[in-house]
DNA sequence: TCACAATATATCCATATAGCTATATAGCTG
DNA sequence: CAGCTATATAGCTATATGGATATATTGTGA
């Protein structure tokens, strides 16, 4: 549990890795195309991915002769509830709003 | 800028250095009170505490003799916001709940 | 089936990191 | 100021990480 963490914050760590999930966010995409603004070797996109895809931040499909990649947001949840707990300490009205989306959620939110 | 995003979460990847910060928002402590929970030599523990400093997590004070650490919160904020732009990402909700939000702001948080 | 395209794996190198022990520094207290 | 307490720094070792190049693998299409 706190395993994943360690591996999903490692991974966000680097800066080309956060680029390639930036670029994710627009929707899947092959390595070639991830691999493509950057100027490092295939093989060094292909073990980026390999990190991003061990802490379950992107998933490979299989298409044709490509394997592209695909965001997988549950990962990023995992960080944001973490970081959560933490919320009220920069966000003084939190507590306030928190309680008053609970009330609100049930019509927002079904 | 981006940098600033390295190191917090490279900081956050070790969970020693997470497990400190989840005291600290109890409140400031010392460095013999954060090491205490942990079976790790005191340097390495201090090693830690400057790595959270290093990366904005946290601050030192004076204290008579001790050098209390308490919660630096924006550094956390920072990486609350980079994930914010993912959120739509795994909760649908989200667009409308931030449409309303902005309504009920001058209400709720002035 | 042969050659190409897309991607992965192997190997190697340089640097970074996490831990340790030993020692230094700084403030308090008698 | 001597000695204790709290913490930091130095130096060392083992392992991890990020990069490169070379090569292997797998699917497609002629």
């Amino acid at each position: 549990m706190n395993n994943k963490l360690d591996a999903i914050f490692s991974a966000l760590a680097d800066p080309t890795r956060r680029a390639i999930l930036g670029r994710l966010a627009n929707g899947k995409a092959t390595v070639a195309e991830l691999a493509d603004p950057f100027e490092l070797s295939q093989p060094a996109i292909s073990k980026h991915l390999k990190v991003l895809e061990q802490a379950g931040l992107i998933r490979s499909g299989r298409e044709a002769n490509s394997r592209p990649r695909v965001l997988e947001p549950a990962a990023l949840k995992t960080v944001a509830d973490w970081i959560a707990d933490y919320r009220r300490f920069w966000d003084q009205s939190f507590d306030r709003l928190d309680d008053y989306l609970s009330k609100v959620q049930g019509y927002e939110n079904d």
